[in-house]
DNA sequence: TTGAAAGCGCTAACAC
DNA sequence: GTGTTAGCGCTTTCAA
C-alpha cells in the first residue's frame, strides 16, 4: 500500500519548504493524519483504527466523537477501504442494446442498494481463444479494485474458466455461453428454450401448419430459440421451415430469412423472427411481397424490446424480464462475493407470451371460419 | 490505508497457528510482501518502492529484474496506485434510452483508450434542490476511487457547482442542464437548436405554411428544439403552433400533442415531434385521424436513433452524434483532470438533417403541382 | 541510479 | 470497549 506522506509539508506549518523566506504562503492544508483525529478526539489512535476498520466495537459515545473531529479534520474515515465496485462486462458487442441496457439497468439497481457502484466494462476476445491465452481488461488483473464481474454479451466457456484462475467471483448470463454443454453453474439464465416453445405453440394453436423461422443458427440465442420451436412444432406432428442465412443478425437477416421463407412454393403462413429486430425484417420482406399483417401472414418476435410495441400492427413477442434478470445476476454475484463458499447453482427467469396484433388465424381457418358464419 | 498485515500467518511457515500439532495444514500463500520481493530479485526494498510508485528512474536491468521476482511471487506491482476509473453520472432517468447508451458507449471507448474504466452510476436528485443540500452518491464523496465525472442526463446548475466544491473533476452533456443562461463552462454540447431550424426550414421549403411542434417545454430539450423551430418560422413569416400538452414526455406525449393539433380548424399540414419517440405518437394520431404520411401529413422527428429507421413509412429525424459527443465529453474530462488549469471551454458538435420517406410538398403545393402537370 | 537506515502512518496484541 | 505499546510494511532521506 502506497502512504501518500506528505514529507514535503512536515511539521505543523502547513507552509512548503523552500518559499522565499517571508513570504506568505497560504498554509496548503497537510492531508489529515489518523493521529491528530484522536488527539482531537480525545481518544486513542487505535479506536479510530478500529472504528475505521470495523472489526472491533466501538462505544456509540466514542465514534460519535471521532466521527465529529474526523469531520473537523476533513479526514476521510473510509480511507483504505476497499472499494465497492463490480463490473459489468459486456463481452464481443459493438453496440450497447437495449436489451442489454436493461439488464445492465436492473444489475445497477440491485447492486445500488447494496452500496455497490458497477463498472461498465464492454471486452472483445476471440470465441475461440483458449483460457490461457485470454488477456483480461486491466483493472480485473487483480482484486484490489474489483470484486467480482457479472458477465454479459456473447462468451466462451474458456473465459469463465480464466477469471475462475484468475480468483475473480463471477456470474455468467447463461443464454449466450458459446460451447457449453448442459446448463453452466454459476450461471443465470432466461427460458428462451421455454419461451420459444410457448410461442410456436401458440401460432399452432391458430391453425397454422407452416411456420417458419427466421433465425441464424450459428448465433447461440437464436440456436436455443430454433430448439423450442422445433420442440413445439415435433409435438404436433410438424417440420420445421428455416431460411437459410449468411447475414449475422438483426433486421437485414430478418429479411433476407423471410424472403427466402416466402419464395417457397409452399410458403409458410405464420413467421417466428429470432428477435425483435428480425422481425422487422419480416415485416419489410412482408409489405415487398404484398402480404398484410396478420391477415395473410403472421410474424412473432422475441424479447419484447421497446420495438416490438413501436412496429405496426404491434408485434407479438416474449418478454424477457430483463432488469430482473439484471437484478438476479447482481444478487448472485454479490452472495458468491460475500459467501464465496456457498454452492453455485443455475437458475432461470421465466418468459412470457405478449399477445398483440401481429399474429392472427391461419388463412385456411379464416376461410373455414368465413364459411362457417356464412 | 488499511496494512492487511497477516499476523496470523506470521514467519514463513504458512500454517496458521492453531492447528492441531502434526495436521499438515496446506500452506496457505501469504501475501507477498514488497521485501520478498526485493530480495528475491536482489535490489533493495527501496528499489522496489521506487519502480512501483514511478516518482524516480530505475534502470531498466534492475526494473527487469523486479518485474520479473513479482511475477514469479506473484506480488502486484500496481497495488496501491489509485485505480484510473472516471463516473458516468446519469441524472434523474429511469431507463436508459438508446440516445445515453450511444453516450456512454462513447464515452467508455474513449476512456478504454487510455487505460480509464467507465463507472455507471444512475443518481436521482430533485430539481430544485440547492448545492448544498445533494448527498452525492457516496463513491463520489472523496476521489480516492474516482477521478472524475461525465454528467449526463437531466441535471441542475445546483449539482455541478456541488461536483465543484466537491473538488472532483467533471464535464457536463450541455443539453440538458436546467437553469443555466447561456452556454456553460466545461459543458459539451449537440447543436440541437440548430439542428432543429435547420429541420424547420427544410418542412418550409417543402411549401409547408402550418408547421406544427410537438413536445413539452418544460422539458429543456424540447424546449431548446422549439427554440430552433420558431426561429426558423420567424424567418419565413410564419407563427409557431404548439400543442399545450402536460404529458411528460415520449409517444404518449407526441400522441396528444398530435391529437390536439390536428384537431385545429386549420390544422397543420406537417408536424416536429420532439424527439422519435414522440414522432411515434404523432403517427399513431395520424392514423387515427386517417391522415397518410406522408401525402397528408409530414411528421419529423429528432435524435435518429433507431426508432426513426423503424418506422414505417421511414423517420425524417436529425442525426446527433451520440458516440461522438460521448468520446468528447470523455476527452474534456481526461483533459481537466490531467490539466486541471487549462482554461474550461464549451465546445458544441454539429447535428444532421436525415432525409427520409415521412415529410413530403405541403397538399396546397401538390395540387399546384399537379395542376400543372396537368 | 542505488542501498542502508531512519521514519511514518497505521494495525495488532495484550492488559484492564 | 479502550489505551499502551510493539512492530509491520512502505517511503523517504542521505550519502555514494
Amino acid at each position: 500500500m502506497k502512504h501518500f506522506t506528505p514529507r514535503r509539508y512536515k511539521g505543523t506549518s502547513g507552509a512548503a519548504p523552500g518559499a522565499a523566506p517571508g513570504t506568505a504562503m497560504p498554509p496548503r492544508p497537510r492531508r489529515p493524519r489518523l493521529a491528530e483525529v484522536a488527539r482531537a478526539a480525545g481518544v486513542s489512535a487505535a479506536s479510530v483504527s478500529r472504528l475505521m476498520s470495523g472489526k472491533a466495537r466501538v462505544a456509540p459515545a466514542t465514534r460519535q466523537r471521532i466521527v465529529a473531529a474526523a469531520e473537523r479534520l476533513g479526514f476521510d474515515l473510509a480511507r483504505g477501504r476497499q472499494p465497492r465496485i463490480i463490473a459489468f462486462l459486456l463481452s464481443n458487442r459493438n453496440v450497447l442494446h437495449p436489451f442489454h441496457s436493461a439488464v445492465l439497468v436492473g444489475a445497477e439497481a440491485y447492486c445500488a442498494e447494496h452500496d455497490y457502484a458497477l463498472l461498465f466494462l464492454p471486452y472483445h476476445y476471440p470465441a475461440a481463444a483458449a483460457a490461457k491465452s485470454l488477456s483480461l481488461p486491466e483493472i480485473l488483473q487483480n482484486r484490489r479494485t474489483v470484486s467480482g464481474a457479472i458477465v454479459a454479451g456473447t462468451n466462451s466457456a474458456a473465459l469463465l474458466e480464466r477469471l475462475t484462475t484468475q480468483g475473480l467471483p463471477w456470474v455468467a448470463l447463461g443464454n449466450n455461453i458459446l460451447g457449453a454443454q448442459g446448463p453452466c453453474n454459476g450461471a443465470v439464465y432466461f427460458d428462451d428454450i421455454g419461451g420459444a416453445e410457448q410461442l410456436t405453440k401458440y401460432l399452432i394453436g391458430l391453425g397454422h401448419r407452416r411456420v417458419g423461422f427466421a433465425g441464424n443458427l450459428r448465433l447461440p440465442w437464436y440456436a436455443r430459440r430454433f430448439q423450442g420451436y422445433q420442440a413445439a412444432l415435433a409435438g404436433a406432428g410438424l417440420t420445421p421451415m428455416l431460411g437459410e442465412v449468411h447475414t449475422r443478425e438483426g433486421e437485414e437477416m430478418g429479411y433476407v430469412a423471410a424472403k427466402l421463407l416466402l419464395q417457397r412454393s409452399a410458403p409458410p403462413t405464420a413467421i417466428f423472427a429470432g428477435d425483435d429486430s428480425a422481425a422487422r425484417g419480416v415485416y419489410l420482406a412482408a409489405r415487398d411481397c404484398g402480404l398484410e399483417i396478420p391477415r395473410q401472414l403472421s410474424v412473432a418476435g422475441f424479447n419484447d424490446t421497446l420495438e416490438a410495441a413501436a412496429l405496426h400492427p404491434k408485434l407479438t413477442s416474449v418478454r424477457v424480464f430483463t432488469e430482473e434478470l439484471g437484478k438476479q445476476l447482481a444478487e448472485t454475484l454479490l452472495q458468491r462475493i460475500e459467501r464465496p463458499d456457498s454452492p453455485p447453482a443455475a437458475l432461470a427467469l421465466p418468459t412470457l407470451l405478449i399477445q398483440r396484433e401481429s399474429c392472427g388465424p391461419a388463412p385456411l381457418h379464416r376461410r373455414l371460419a368465413a364459411a362457417r358464419g356464412a
